[in-house]
DNA sequence: TTTGATGCAAAGGATTTGCAAATTT
DNA sequence: AAATTTGCAAATCCTTTGCATCAAA
């Protein structure tokens, strides 16, 4: 599984040690989605330190490669993951932050005649299912009256 | 059709100039969709001076108030729109920015399975197609190849 | 008059950028 | 050795906030 150095070569971008840590940070982290602090900070608890503009250039010029994906989500910081599987959309949990993956095709087959019914030529699309997952529900029942 | 100041009423906030005048640029921004930036510029247009501190702090009141939706696209700032119409989804030019709404039951009732069958309990979502749209398809036959 | 709203400028968080020093090929 | 990449700090973009002044109820 250890691809991580093919890919970069393949991108163009020289091999370094805080490009390997920072994709290998990613693949490690939680659901395979991080933003670039939460890299950050687990970086540091691995004793690698590098800059938060290391993490940040690195990342982008890993999704212009198309190595991984950015996402942006309500609430400010984007959050990337590896770009490896195929396409699908999110759902995130509003309260733990926990990011699961579906895909739909009978979604995905709508969007596309929506799409023609407009006129548009899609080349990217983004869906964002936002609630309570399910270990948050049991924790919070009810909120209001 | 001028029942903003009805509704800034209803919302427990206060009827003034700024506030008026920044829903109705609103209303009658181009798709009725608009960033703070892009409402002041089109109030100095207007020879209304209104600070963004000002247009950031109506818009959320108001996004709190469920007169507004806050939208977040790609690339950053946050585009407004009025709440009046029912709930909707996104198509999004990504060469002139456009936007336009749509709405398709099939994909609504699949969120709801989805989010179902993985045990979330739906909060909110966001759809958005970003693509060509026509009048851009037209002047960009081809980028590449 | 009392309460809430505005304007300005300063602060804030996330992300980018300039430049010298360090690395990779 | 040549070409990139890194790190740091300063800069930038979008948005929020503190506080004195001003307008709405």
């Amino acid at each position: 599984m250890d691809e991580i150095p093919e890919k970069l070569k393949q991108a163009g971008l020289k091999v370094t040690l805080p490009r390997i840590k920072i994709l290998e940070t990613l693949e490690k982290s939680a659901g395979q989605h991080a933003s670039a602090e939460e890299i950050y900070r687990l970086l540091l608890q691995h004793d690698e330190e590098i800059g938060v503009a290391t993490i940040y250039r690195v990342l982008t010029q890993c999704e212009q490669a198309g190595l991984i994906h950015r996402l942006q989500f309500e609430g400010g910081r984007a959050v990337f993951e590896l770009a490896c599987a195929s396409h699908h959309d999110h759902l995130v949990c509003v309260r733990c932050g926990q990011v699961e993956e579906f895909y739909d095709e009978v979604i995905e087959s709508r969007q596309r005649e929506i799409a023609g019914e407009a006129g548009f030529d899609i080349e990217d699309h983004s869906m964002v299912l936002y609630g309570l997952c399910p270990r948050c529900r049991q924790q919070a029942p009810k909120e209001d009256g």
